[in-house]
DNA sequence: GAGGCCTTCTTTACCGGTCAAGAGCCGCGT
DNA sequence: ACGCGGCTCTTGACCGGTAAAGAAGGCCTC
């Protein structure tokens, strides 16, 4: 069942048929009207798509990756945000959004050996070896929260300013003794957290942030990093900030997940946010403006983060396809500090022991 | 850069260079060696997947199909649960996950255009075209929340069975006059929703499970549609139902979605949940036992309809392959009512007027 | 020492389309 | 009456692989 069996019934060449579905103003009304319901009655539903990827060069399909399980893409409330704006973004343009997982091991990669037009490289590793596959295909890309690479586009946010912003705002508040929460799911957690050691991109602008106020305003920090894939992790690693006797006043926290953890951390101590503990989170996800009390937090824009990468990935795949010299833009979105119920100006440190 | 320029550089033929990628045992090690790296010289990545799809017949990818706007899938609290595990387990098997849009305008329709080795159709408009070009296209399919189709693979929910039991808890806590929100994005919303006018079958299934139970027993009912895309649209929705004299002492809820719009209309009216109204949700959610008050409502357990989705879908793509004859499993997951603080016994009816 | 089998590589034949250039026909302007 | 451009349709080449059967050599067996 091929355009050629088409073709023989209706008795037109094989091209004449691939015209009718593909491009219909090459053939006569007529005719094209013959020739698809003749391919309605023989049940033929249209070109092949991987025939047609091979030979048109185009799959009709961009990929997205990440370094986390393929889970985060859904349970994450920044990556989904991210990503329904991708997905909405995408879909009149036609092309489809898969999900590709960074699995190195196994003997199918998907970055290696699935087709398609392009990729988000989001989030990730960028040493993993998923990523370099994709590169070594030469296939257009978007990074999007990711170091900087002068050759190819990004889309990122203001981490850095953002962060600072934070720290400034706790500053003005009065605080001096700060904690700096950062995510981190590999390695040993704990305290400690220097820019070297900071997991991605994002961690490390916001931790690099946080610093450019807080140096040079001589706070004292301490600084940990903690799992936020479950809210059970998010409260352990906030222990480890607020579990001593000389707690940080204010905590600024890579997410708002885990800002979600101290505020849960907090609660179970016996802590009052923001009375005697300022939270400060990052992104302003839904949950932000939902929780009790509600989230200081920096905002990011997620829905013009996916329209800006979803418009530089069309294009980088548009000048692919033309062989058109694509010129390289690197965006940078505005964060904005949004000031809500968990932060507050610093109290009285509470005497040593006298926590929970 | 294809095998056969790798081909004539080592001097072998183009099949050996293909199974020095794909089939490593047939060739011997030393020689293999030789093509890998003069492959990576040449930087040449791997067979190209176009090309592999349309000769081997398979693409490593599977694509997932529902009728809402793509956004849905990862803002929905049920649907990302859902995608989530499919996702995951799908990952060891190297499948990729390709997120089709059902947008029958355009020129490129995804149902028909992109190359897969079969796809999920969940909760989906089963007359839709999308669908009906995934059948002529003979791809394994599964069904998932969805009308079953004798033929086709299926999982599904005891969505009746949960809805009756939700029901049977509000008849044993004394109520008799009883709301029902269904959700709806079609069409007028309001009062009046019969099973013909259920959209979907989730949402005919739990209208008819209600309806087992409170038939019978002759409650009072009142029912209406209303969209959960947002929460204004829930709280509105919720309105129709309390901003009436003779309200319902108890309201049941196609999801939990749907419950906490009537949460928070309920607070707006100050209305007290459980002392004046009970409500009942459905799917157990996440948001469910986050909300104060904490949601009664029936579970479904979203990882395990993910496994049995993907093995459903991966055991026919496999049965496709090999040509034997697929047989055909219906699967039906158990639901289980979880009685939480959003549901009491029925208080004495407000006066008439006395509401607000 | 001949036949059989395994290993290793090659040959031949597709997979199902699209691109680009060519050929027949028609109407039009002159 | 003729040349020319524009519509239609056809021709031939190519996209980059894989499946399956065949051929060459080596080892083992009896």
């Amino acid at each position: 069942m091929t355009l050629q069996t088409i073709a023989d019934q209706v008795g037109v060449s094989r091209m004449t048929v691939s015209n009718a579905f593909s491009k219909p103003d090459q053939l006569s009304a007529t005719l094209r009207e013959r020739i698809l319901s003749a391919a309605q009655e023989l049940g033929y539903v249209g070109p092949d798509p991987a025939a047609r990827a091979l030979a048109r060069g185009s799959t009709g399909a961009v990929g997205v990756i990440f370094t986390h399980s393929v889970r985060f893409a859904f349970t994450d409330l920044v990556a989904t945000g991210f990503l329904g704006a991708i997905a909405e973004e995408l879909a009149p343009t036609g092309l489809s959004l898969t999900l590709l997982t960074s699995s190195d091991d196994g003997d199918i990669v998907p970055a290696r050996d699935v087709a398609m037009d392009g990729a988000l490289v989001y989030s990730c590793d960028w040493k993993s070896q998923a990523v370099d596959f994709l590169h070594r295909r030469k296939l257009p890309l978007v990074y999007v929260d990711q170091d900087v690479d002068d050759d190819i586009p990004s889309v990122n946010i203001d981490d850095r300013g953002g962060a600072a912003a934070a720290a400034r705002h706790v500053l003005e508040l009065g605080h001096r003794r700060i904690g700096l929460l950062l995510s981190g799911t590999h390695g040993p957690y704990g305290l400690l957290a220097t820019p070297e050691a900071a997991e991605g991109h994002s961690s490390r602008q916001r931790l690099l942030g946080w610093l450019d106020e807080l140096g040079p305003a001589g706070a004292e920090l301490i600084s940990a990093r903690q799992d936020s894939a479950t809210p059970e992790h998010a409260r352990w690693g906030a222990r480890l900030l607020l579990d001593r006797p000389d707690r940080p006043t204010a905590v600024l926290c890579f997410s708002d997940a885990i800002a979600y953890g101290v505020l849960q951390a907090a609660a179970e101590l016996g802590i009052d946010v923001p009375g005697q503990l300022t939270v400060v989170g990052f992104d302003d996800n839904p949950l932000a403006s939902q929780v009790r009390p509600t989230l200081t937090t920096v905002r990011q824009d997620l829905a013009a983060k996916g329209r800006a990468a979803a418009a530089a990935l069309t294009a980088a795949i548009e000048h692919a396809r033309t062989g058109a010299p694509a010129p390289v833009e690197h965006i940078v979105l505005p964060t904005e500090l949004v000031i809500r119920e968990s932060s507050g100006p610093a109290a009285a440190p509470p005497r040593p022991g006298s926590a929970r």
